[in-house]
RNA sequence: GCCCGGGUGGCGGAAUUGGCAGACGCGGAGGACUCAAAAUCCUCUGACCGAAAGGUCGUGCGGGUUCAAGUCCCGCCCCGGGCACCA
């Protein structure tokens, strides 16, 4: 053992030891309580930056943290294998991405290890893995047979640069996409996707079960965007304005019926089959001539847009009737309206609608107002709550009982129906990429579509293959691919080629890790049933919405499929989401090219130095600047817990047994604080504060082993033996070492301390006594005073007597024994 | 535009319930040790006035509630993030 703290000496010494023991491995028999940490599935772009010892930081804390209060603490690591960027590569540097990636694998892998972040290496995954492979296929079969799982064409995002499809929300606000940041354009294709919008209403119910940042809750719910209204016909006019019989109405959604006297127009989308049938031989041309200039868009620059209005829009010279007022109203098309929510077809009330009052006045429509506004109201629509107006039947009522009134008649007459609508789309999981989970399904000419039997899975992807330039999948050109015989009538049939979305695998991934092994099931229900839900799960706010929706839908749709235990509604019961880290004011990422590495800080400060500056700098939850961090004072620090803890310390010379004295009492009940403090702290992701406390409480060591009387060596050992230990989570090489040292075994599987309540209360407090407020005088009073002697004790202070000037005051308030405020 | 966060010393931040604003760290100053430096240890370090004792001001801005406000209420400003014509 070294004198002087040497992390070189140790850390990998005892990064080895965890690893050869299996100190963190777990069996799914394990005695103890199952505790599940969980840190978001990394894809592996190389070794470790800031950004990954950032997060896996704060899960190893936790994890040797519950595990010393007596948890068996599930804490798997496994790598989201497939994607894009090592397709890319291949296609660059023509290295297959199998290569790339696992090579990238063992590097972020030692890089973990190097950290000192624990797992039970036994049970990791990879998305790449045949084996695992196996059971995503599976699970596409699974949720196909269940109806889950369809093909459709469909008008997608199409990225030039990444030659394959987006799904919406890998399509950024600016319409380019998130990885390549070329402009998407708009296909229709072929394409396959996951049924995710029959779960919609148990994904929003499901929200208020799980204890989630309120904001990323927020962001789920909007998401998912629930909205309640009445959808109902409006029947095609004739030439006369009447209402034609002969063809069906045209179907409208609203969140407003009881505006519904004040329709007069209605939109429908461009791509709403309709509009030729509604469009008059005059107005054909400029009809066509607008849809094909937004054919053209994609669906976010659409929705994005802010120009004009009388741009955007093309009257079809059709009309529809309002079934409220019987009148014949035009309907127009606008590239805002939307096939694909609600019914692609709008009705249009001005008067209470914004857009539809812009729209109105581009155009040339009628307004009128049906909600009666407030006096004092000045702005064109009105949005808000008032009496019906010139609305017949509904005249007088509120906005409320207005809706209902209306939804009624409409369901009464049979014209429409209660519904309600969500935002939320279908999940497009279908890639046109070759580094990816291939969909296992045949087509024959003579049977069709047909899935890939169960016995053959996996299908694999081939390794001769050749990376195009134009980014074009291998597959689709791979004749011992594409050749596949057909399952139903053994003819000749060809492989479907395209791959699933990475999406897909770190949806269940989660689930495999509770029991990978197991080759006859993704995992069984007992195992997940074990662990599941996770109870922390760490990760960053980015993958807020769509990762976490996809992880929800898996987790509910194999239990409903029996797959997963039928009770398990919801895969992650508690979630973190740390802050990420800048460095000059942008986000640190491999794509930015702003990584800082830690392999020059893990070689001079070590990895404990690493780890306890991630957790000072900032609260863990919040975004941070890279130049703010301080691994030198961290660095300092450990040193200097060191110099008081290694045997020998120069420290200790005036080390005395014996009778204690008042300040060893003090150190005591210190160290009782420090143990209550730290594990409070520990509990609610304070983590900054806490490695405060272990500075405060180092700090306080070192005056009271320098003081005259010196320590006493008990109560130094205590206080030292409790520093250790609440400190092992986050310093854990360093703890490990002294704890080996000084007592012998693992700090790490020391049961975790307790603090004795009786020592938490100090036997004097320090009472503050104010005059109107301001701090004037303070005194040390017994912990145990009662408010009549702390207002005495307060009045007889020279500050207060100074103050009352003889006189009498107007009031005084007694919080003993902490504060009094004498009001004069 | 809407919805969330947030604004506290030179800097990162602390203050869990309305009760001593600025814990802890960085940076800075001084001192001890040393021939000297580094390292280490100790002390000080919000601003202003003052020789000091002490006082005044101070948590984005303006009001308010309260004996007492960083904390609660009302109205603004600024910064960060998310969603952006969703019918």
């Amino acid at each position: 053992m070294s004198e002087r703290y040497d992390p070189q000496a140790i850390e990998a010494r005892w990064q080895q030891r965890w690893l050869d023991e299996g100190t963190y491995q777990v069996d799914n028999d394990d005695p103890r309580p199952p505790f599940y940490v969980l840190s978001m599935y990394p894809y592996p772009s190389g070794p470790a930056h800031m950004g990954h010892v950032r997060n896996y930081t704060m899960g190893d804390l936790l994890v040797r943290y519950r595990t010393m209060r007596g948890d068996g603490v599930l804490s798997p690591i496994g790598f989201d294998s497939f994607g894009l960027p090592a397709e890319n590569a291949a296609i660059t540097t023509g290295t297959h991405p199998r290569i790339n990636t696992e090579a990238n694998i063992e590097a972020l892998s030692a890089s973990l290890r190097r950290i000192g972040a624990v797992y039970d290496w036994r049970r990791v995954v990879r998305s790449h893995d045949p084996s695992y492979m196996r059971w995503t296929q599976w699970i596409f079969l699974k949720f196909y047979e269940a109806g889950l799982v369809y093909r459709d064409t469909a008008p997608v995002n199409w990225c030039p640069g990444c030659q394959t499809v987006l799904a919406n929300e890998q399509v950024l606000g600016d319409g380019t996409c998130e990885r390549s940041g070329d402009l998407v354009e708009r296909h229709d294709m072929e394409q396959w996707f996951y049924r995710i919008t029959d779960y919609a209403q148990q994904l929003l119910d499901d929200m208020d079960t799980v204890d989630w940042p309120e904001k990323v809750k927020v962001m789920q719910r909007h998401w998912i965007g629930r909205s309640e209204g009445t959808e109902f016909g409006l029947a095609v006019a004739d030439d006369d304005g009447n209402a034609r019989t002969d063809v069906e109405p045209l179907k409208v959604f609203t969140t407003r019926p009881d505006t519904s006297f004040g329709i007069t127009f209605a939109v429908i989308s461009p791509e709403h089959p309709r509009v030729d049938e509604l469009t008059t031989e005059d107005r054909r041309a400029d009809v066509d001539a607008f849809r094909t200039s937004v054919a053209g868009r994609s669906e976010i620059d659409r929705m994005s847009t802010t120009g004009p209005l009388d741009k955007r829009g093309v009257v079809t010279g059709g009309r529809v009737v309002n079934p409220f007022t019987g009148r014949a109203i035009p309907v127009f098309l606008a590239d805002y309206v939307l096939m694909t929510y609600g019914t692609g077809a709008i009705m249009a009330v001005p008067g209470q609608d914004q857009r539809d009052w812009d729209f109105a006045k581009a155009h040339g429509c009628d307004i009128v107002r049906t909600v009666q506004p407030p006096d004092d109201f000045d702005g064109d629509a009105y949005l808000g709550d008032g009496q019906a107006i010139n609305s017949g039947f509904l005249d007088g009522m509120a906005v409320g009982e207005a809706k209902a009134a209306a939804s009624d008649w409409l369901e009464a007459e049979g014209l429409g129906v209660r519904k309600v609508n969500y935002r939320l789309r279908d999940w497009l999981l279908s890639r046109q990429r070759y580094w990816g989970c291939p969909i296992p399904i045949i087509y024959c000419d003579s049977c069709g579509e047909q899935p890939v039997p169960v016995d053959q899975l996996p299908v694999e992807l081939p390794d001769d293959v050749e990376f195009m330039p134009t980014g074009r999948s291998p597959l689709t050109t791979h004749d011992g691919f594409l050749t596949a015989t057909c399952p139903s009538c053994d003819g000749p049939a060809r492989r479907e080629t395209d791959t699933m979305d990475t999406f897909v695998d770190s949806s269940w991934y989660f689930l495999r890790f509770t029991d990978p092994w197991n080759d006859e099931a993704p995992f069984s229900p007992d195992s997940a049933a074990r662990w599941l839900p996770v109870d922390q799960y760490i990760g960053g706010v980015e993958h807020a919405i769509l990762h976490l929706m996809y992880a929800r839908f898996f987790t509910k749709a194999l239990a409903d499929l029996g797959v997963a235990p039928p009770g398990l509604r919801e895969p992650f019961q508690r979630l973190f989401t740390q802050g990420m880290i800048r460095l000059g004011g942008t986000k640190m990422s491999k794509s930015k090219g702003n990584l800082v590495a830690p392999e020059p800080i893990l070689d001079r400060q070590g990895a404990d130095a690493l780890r306890l500056a991630h957790l000072q700098v900032k609260p863990p939850q919040e975004d941070v600047d890279w130049e703010d961090f301080g691994i030198d004072g961290c660095a300092k620090f450990l040193a200097r817990v060191w110099r008081l803890a290694a045997p020998g310390s120069d420290l200790w010379t005036g080390a005395r047994a014996g009778d204690t004295t008042g300040a060893d009492a003090d150190i005591d009940r210190a160290t009782h604080r420090l143990v209550a403090r730290i594990t409070d702290e520990y509990d609610r992701w304070s983590y900054n504060t806490a490695i405060a406390g272990f500075m405060e409480f180092t700090n306080t060591l070192y005056r009271y082993v320098q003081a005259d009387d010196g320590p006493h060596t008990d109560t130094l050992d205590a206080a030292i033996d409790a520093l250790l230990q609440v400190m092992a989570p986050a310093a854990p090489h360093l703890c490990a070492e002294l704890w080996e040292t000084r007592r012998g075994g693992h700090v790490h599987l020391e049961p975790w301390p307790e603090a004795d309540p009786a020592k938490l209360v100090d036997d004097t407090v320090t009472m503050v006594i104010q005059v109107n407020g301001k701090v004037r005088d303070r005194v040390e009073v017994p912990a145990d005073l009662d408010e009549a002697a702390a207002e005495a004790l307060a009045l007889a202070s020279d500050k207060v007597l100074a103050a009352l000037a003889g006189g009498a005051p107007r009031r005084v308030i007694v919080r003993a024994p902490k504060l009094v405020n004498v009001v004069v």
